[in-house]
DNA sequence: TGACTTTCGTTTATCGATAATTTATTCTTG
DNA sequence: CAAGAATAAATTATCGATAAACGAAAGTCA
């Protein structure tokens, strides 16, 4: 088995992501070109491509001569996502009923999912599957501007995760999903978008809420 | 006077960049990593890493082996783009509505000068200040996640000129933003936020019937 | 003592050269 | 003459080494 089908760029890149998503890489630590490069037995060149790369994904942060780090993401900047992810989610809601001609299947699947997740008390995979609802809406909207848009706000669980925590019954917030799953059955994106909107909107609220707390 | 206050890369780039707004290389053009090292006596090094940054940045296409070309922005994602802006820049407006508390004078002047560049003929100018009108709305609102989405859109006058040419009176062009302008001064969010919507949406449905001609 | 300078170790930024890959060209061979 | 293999030319990807910059620690002088 060959290890080198991609480039090391992008092997280093992708198992970096990993790590950061995955939260080996805490916020805040260091990323050390020739330390990396020592480890995966590669010159200095590939690494600093990649954290270049991940630096333009926002994922990390680097000053000249000093380094990168894992980005931290701020309360006030998570805050900031949500008015934003509103707005275009609501779009991409209003294409996706048409596209899928109320093929919703995938998107029932999500709920059952966090159903389980509750039931198993493993809020993690809950909200991985609440981001993924969410995902396939905007996957089925067929704007491929609006998706690098979305994916560009980084919405992991990872940093979900506090928004939901303590906040909301699991089970409840498996169900808030169903009344724009039952829209997008319909047809009607109108009521769909609006629905997301404020679902998401609603969200944003939280992070407010837990910024004074 | 040092040339080299920043690093290599970033005056690279910000060079590379330039010549690609500016039309000097054209959509599709060849980047060829040595070449342009060897123009700026500096070593494939830092041209590779400005690359890539451009690619990040969205200027810029590259494939493993086969290097780099200024990415062509297609009929199709331009009107993707449409749906996007007009969503955020009605969110944009209605944030603006309040921090502006009733200070329009920039964007006074930005109806202004495409009234003038008009009565010059320069339409390329025109769609700058027109871009610039969009910008100020963007910056005042505060959030700077959308900020970051809005630039990420890369709305450039080289490519929206296509879309007024021919299509609307130069003059009729600045008026549309007075409404807009008229509402952020009354303080009006939600008015400024529809208005502004409309308008964008108005020159997405413009992308929309140039296709098909 | 305490502020300023100097030195030193660490890490990034850049270089020049080599290896790997693709594309174009030339050479077979039927 | 066409199809395919072999070769050559161009370019990217990676390497190992050096230069430049930074931060901390040690040293200096009032």
């Amino acid at each position: 088995m060959t290890l080198t089908r991609k480039s090391l760029r992008q092997q280093i890149k992708e198992i970096l992501l990993t790590r950061i998503l995955q939260g080996e890489y805490r916020p805040g630590d260091r990323l050390i070109e020739l330390q990396i490069a020592q480890e995966f037995g590669t010159s200095q060149a590939p690494v600093r491509e990649s954290l270049r790369e991940l630096e333009a994904l926002g994922f990390v942060e680097s000053v000249p001569y000093r380094g990168a780090r894992v980005r931290a993401v701020s309360q006030q900047e998570l805050a900031e996502v949500y008015p934003v992810r509103a707005a275009i989610e609501e779009v991409a809601a209003r294409a996706a009923a048409v596209r899928l001609a109320g093929d919703v299947g995938a998107l029932e699947a999500e709920i059952a999912a966090m159903h389980r997740a509750a039931d198993d008390g493993d809020l993690y995979a809950q909200v991985c599957h609440d981001v993924a609802f969410h995902r396939l809406i905007v996957d089925a909207c067929g704007n491929r501007v609006l998706q690098e848009v979305w994916r560009s706000l980084r919405i992991e669980a990872r940093t979900l995760i506090s928004v939901v925590k303590t906040e909301i019954e699991p089970h409840h917030l498996a169900d808030m999903h169903r009344p724009i799953l039952e829209a997008l059955r319909a047809g009607d994106g109108d009521l769909a978008g609006r629905l997301l909107r404020q679902h998401v909107e609603f969200f944003g609220e939280l992070v407010l809420k837990g910024e004074h707390a």
